[in-house]
Formats: C-alpha cells, structure tokens, sequence
DNA sequence: GCCTGCCTTATGGAC
DNA sequence: GTCCATCCAGGCAGGC
C-alpha cells in the first residue's frame, strides 16, 4: 500500500485527545456503534479508489501556503528589510496567524526554511519505518555502479542511444515511433502509488540500471521516492522526507554519483541530499525564487540554476560560490537544458513568451544575445533538447509545440497541442522519448499524448483505467527504453513499462 | 504602463 | 454522490 503517514505534531496530539473526549461522550450517549457503521462505510468507499492510499487518515501538516516574495521583487532594498526588522520568516509567521485559523499550530510549526545541513533522519517523514532500506538500496547501487562500466553515463553523446541498439523487435503494423511501440506502453496495476499529497511539481528516474526509482517533489516542500520494484518485505517502497518549505521547482540527479541528489525550492534554497553522509546539505540560498536547475554536462560540479526575473546562474560545487549570473530573459525562466551533443548549448524556456538556445562560451554580463530565440508570444513552461541534439521542443501556453532544427535551429514547426491546465494542474511540459521520434506531454483527458517528430502531429495517446488524474509531470527512463513515469498535481505517480 | 480584480480548470477530502 | 476548499497561473478587462 502507498502509505505516507507524517510525525505525529502537537496539533495531532491535541486533536486526538480531543477526539478520545469525544469519545467518551458518545460512549455515554450509546450511539458508538451507530458511528462505527459510518466508518465501515467511509472504509468501502476509499477500498474503490484505483489508487494506493493509507488506511490511516493524515491530517494536514502542510499548514497554509505563505506566499513568498524576494526583496528584490518587492522593490525592498536589502539593508532596508534589515534595518526595518523583517526577516521572511517573520513575515511568514504574521502571514501565517493572519491566514491560518490554527494560529498556535501555525507558530509553533517547524519549517525546514532554517539555513544549513539538515540530517535526513530529521527530513524523514514516514514515522512507521525507517528510512534505512532506501539509503542501503541507493548505496548499494551506487557501488555497483562504480564497479560495472556498464552504468557509466557519457554525456558527450546521446544518453539513449547505446541502450536502444538490439531494443524493439516489434510487430508490423503497429505504431512504432523510433525505438519504441507506443501501442505496447502499458500501466499496470502494481505500478501506479501516491507518493506525496498536493501536486507534484518535479519528476525524475535514478539514471542507472540497477533500480527503478523515481523521486518526486510537491509543492509543500516534501521530496518522495519510490522504489517500484521494491521487496514486499521491504513494504512498499515508498519514502518521504520534507527538506523544503515550498514549492520543490526542480530536481536533479548527478549521473556519475546517483547518491547525490539536488533539489531546489522556490523559496530560494537549493540543497543537495547525499546519501552518503545522510544529511541534505544546503547549497545555496537566495533572496529570489529559483525556478529550475540542471547540470552542466560538461562539469558536473557545475551547477546551473534560474532565479527571480530571468536570471540565469551557474554555482561552482568545487569553489561554493556563484561564478556567473546572466539576466537572460524578462521574467521567470521556467527550464534550463542542456544539449547532449555539445554541452556549450543552454535552452531556456520563460514566462516572457520566448525559449532560447544560448553558447555559454559566449555568455556575458549584461544583456547576451540568444544563438536563437523561438518566441510562442506566451508562457513557455519547456524548452527540452532531444536526446541527440538535433532538435528543440518547446511547449507554451498558447496550446503549440514547438520544434526547431536544422544546423542552427533555424526551421521551426509549431504543433497544435490544447495546454490550458488552467490553475490547479501544473503547466504541461513535452518531454522526448528514447530517441530523436517521439515527444510525450499529458492531455486534460487523463492521457498522455505522443507527438511524432516525423509527421508533426499527435499520433497515438496513451490510456489507463488506472490514470485516475491528468498526468503534467514525465521523465522518460534514461536506461530502461519505454520506462515512462508521470505525475499528477494529486500526488500520484504512474510508471508506463513495455 | 501599472495595478486590481475576476475568471478559468481538476482534485481530494469531508460529509 | 455532492459539495467545497484549494490558491507560488495566466490572461484579460477596467480603472487610474
């Protein structure tokens, strides 16, 4: 079962000795049994749900959402807020006994927004079991990782391409985009779980072989993994810890060292779970939202991030301080990208209504000049290189694809695809499949969409009783050919496999 | 040009 | 089965 149960707070505790009075008064009034029939109800009502949930009600320990604003954004010089008193977590805590009717929970509740390491153990949020088996299952893999040159990422080339070879021997007839048949993707039944509450802002795979794991983060700040094919004995794979106090706006995975995690906030901190020292470590924190991160392909000690209005940075891991910080667009960036086949190549994708492929070799202060600029005139929310690098897909909220090509990106197609997700379902983003052929990107229908490169048009989309909810957030499996994972803005997570 | 308010959508939980 | 709260988007209209 998807079980995710959190530390029992003091709210909780008042709350069941509340519900233990109350208790004692029906017993009195003898109407308990008439209770318990309600609750047998309730229980087969939730048995019906096709999604793994817990039989124990959770209640909400996320508390308000505080609405976040740099200094920068507010038009507040920084020594003003410091001379003035203001601290964002005093601001917080009015906000929140301003909002919240729960005023003493809200003070009293502990927020990982305090700077520094945080020990997972303190992170971790399931309070049934330890977290143990997951740090043994990553290390575990790690190693082997280390061992076997078969796991060995090479980020100068496509990172499909040297596993797709001798994959797919496919029926004819059916619709085989590239490597993969689109037709043959299937959601099983065991391989659908809620791994968090509330939406789900970013997805991704372990780039390895070794395990099916994909970790997650949502907007309450809290970082889910689950171990698909975990033992039974081992539950059900599924761990929870909460090192953010927002909205998780990225996460990456360093490829050559799986045990280190990086994670980022739009509250303005980036942290860095290493599984090895059991701690998620704080990077960086700043004043501004950050919206998206990547790692350098080139140098994976370089990690790059977007920030506030446009902002483009880039944080030396090895010097632990920024190197550069670019004003790339005019508001948010919403992805950063990097092209497999040259890693000088950046893509941008902003809220300015433009994506960008920038050389970084070329990057200065000031206002720098895109090598080529895609404008869709609203909101783009991806600007994703394909696997090879020949191509560019952006998504925008002006319902196109976008791709572009050529030696330069010069040729540009704009494919009709409806993305109005409205406020409650995060925007859609077309992800690439194993190979330069097929974009997958969610639909309102509750499928995912498979947009052919070739004949610049959605031709198959994939359907599941089981996909109860409008999946926006995929990673493709950068090992397991046709390994697709998408996530919902309930929490859910469904894995497609061939 | 800037600010404010309104409208749109899907989901889970409570009842 | 129905209702309601959610609320870190984004566009648009209207007012200043």
């Amino acid at each position: 079962m998807g079980r995710r149960r959190e530390k029992m707070t003091e709210y909780e505790r008042r709350r069941l000795e509340n519900i233990k009075r109350n208790e004692q008064m029906l017993a009195a009034l003898n109407i308990q049994s008439r209770l318990n029939d309600l609750t047998t109800a309730k229980r087969q009502r939730d048995q019906s749900k096709s999604y793994k949930r817990s039989p124990i009600k959770k209640p909400k320990t996320e508390g308000p959402v505080v609405l976040r604003r740099s200094l920068r954004t507010r038009g507040v010089p920084p020594d003003a807020a410091t001379a003035s008193g203001l601290s964002d977590d005093i601001d917080d805590k009015k906000q929140m006994e301003k909002t919240s009717p729960l005023k003493s929970f809200s003070a009293e509740r502990k927020s990982p927004r305090k700077q520094g390491p945080l020990q997972m153990k303190d992170a971790y949020s399931n309070d049934d079991e330890s977290d143990r088996k997951l740090i043994e299952t990553i290390s575990q893999c790690f190693e082997n990782s280390l061992m076997s040159e078969r796991d060995t990422v090479d980020l100068g080339s496509s990172k499909f391409l040297e596993k797709k070879e001798g994959y797919g021997a496919f029926e004819p007839g059916k619709r085989v985009l590239g490597s993969v048949d689109v037709e043959a993707l299937q959601l099983k039944r065991d391989n659908v779980a809620r791994l968090v509450s509330g939406r789900i802002t970013s997805l991704r795979f372990f780039p390895t072989l070794g395990m099916s794991m994909v970790v997650v983060g949502n907007k309450f700040g809290n970082v889910g993994f689950w171990n698909v094919n975990a033992e039974k004995e081992d539950g059900d794979g599924i761990y929870l810890y909460h090192p953010h106090p927002g909205p998780i706006s990225g996460i990456v995975i360093d490829p050559f060292s799986i045990s280190k995690v990086y994670s980022s906030c739009y509250d303005g901190f980036i942290r860095l779970m290493d599984v090895e020292k059991e701690v998620f470590d704080m990077v960086h924190y700043s004043e501004d939202s950050i919206y998206s991160i990547s790692l350098s392909p080139n140098d994976t000690k370089s990690l790059y991030f977007s920030e506030g209005m446009g902002v483009v940075s880039m944080w030396d891991m090895r010097a632990g301080k920024s190197s550069f910080s670019c004003d790339l667009h005019e508001k948010r960036v919403n992805t950063l990208d990097f092209n497999s086949g040259n890693g000088n190549l950046m893509a941008t994708s902003s809220t300015d209504g433009t994506a960008c492929i920038w050389d970084l070799r070329h990057l200065s202060a000031g206002k720098p000049k895109s090598l080529k600029t895609v404008d869709h005139k609203r909101s783009v929310h991806s600007a994703y290189f394909s696997p090879t690098g020949k191509f560019l897909a952006t998504t925008s909220i002006a319902d196109k694809v976008g791709l572009s090509s050529g030696s330069n990106y010069e040729d540009t197609s704009m494919i009709y695809h409806y993305n109005q997700t409205g406020r409650w379902i995060s925007p859609f983003r077309g992800i690439w499949g194993w190979d330069d052929s097929s974009i997958f990107i969610g639909n309102m229908k509750r499928g995912v969409d498979v947009i052919s490169v070739e004949e610049k048009k959605t031709v198959a989309t994939l359907e599941s009783d089981y996909m109860s909810a409008i999946p926006c957030r995929f990673d493709a499996h950068p090992y397991n050919v046709g390994m697709l994972a998408g996530a919902t803005s309930g929490g859910q997570v469904y894995i497609w496999t061939p």
